[in-house]
DNA sequence: GGCACGATGTGA
DNA sequence: CACATCGTGCCG
């Protein structure tokens, strides 16, 4: 299994978004290292995506959004969750993939909490970090789409768009 | 400076 | 269904 490279990233959010199921999340922080495979993702696409938090625009919280593609973005949500999120696409245009869900673990939050994320990883280099990486993976996997969740109030046609990408048969 | 609210999860 | 808990955007 080897590391993804920039090129695996930098391109549009719907074609990288269901390519990262069954991809391995490489977390190395303790030993061994440990890895999670990747089963749940939601894409979050540009300023127009009004479900996408650079909606509001370029700001402090949404300037790594505007970078190229394999660079971490991480917020808290609800004051206590910390969700993982994958800038794509080139630099200048605001996509990123949420991670909702690795095998054995479901929702953000909780994966957030797995992995001990805060602020120090925001705009981890997911190329070159040391302590968290994605490799490949040799699955052919099989998924489904449906709407993104909790998005409500982005109104239509964004609480429509099929953007939420889940592996079968986990 | 103050305020309302959220890409959630838990437990009643 | 209520609520924990706090950074962020927005208004002033």
């Amino acid at each position: 299994m080897t590391r993804l490279p920039d090129s695996f990233y930098q391109r549009d959010v719907l074609e990288v978004a269901p390519e990262l199921l069954g991809k391995r999340i490489v977390h190395n922080i303790s030993k061994p290292q440990q890895e999670y495979m990747i089963t749940e993702v939601e894409a979050y696409r540009g300023e127009e995506d009004l479900a996408c938090h650079a909606s509001k625009g370029r700001t402090k919280r949404t300037e790594i959004m505007y970078h190229q593609g394999g660079f971490v973005y991480v917020y808290l949500i609800y004051g206590m969750y910390w969700m993982m999120n994958i800038v794509t696409g080139d630099k200048g245009n605001p996509q990123a993939v949420l991670i909702r869900g690795v095998k054995g673990i479901s929702g953000p939050g909780r994966l957030g909490k797995v992995l001990q994320l805060d602020k120090s990883y925001y705009g981890e280099h997911l190329v070159t970090s040391p302590r968290i990486w994605l490799a490949t993976a040799d699955d052919c996997p099989d998924y489904r789409v449906t709407p993104r969740i909790n998005i409500d109030s982005a109104g239509v046609p964004w609480i429509n768009k099929p953007w939420r990408y889940i592996l079968n048969n986990i």
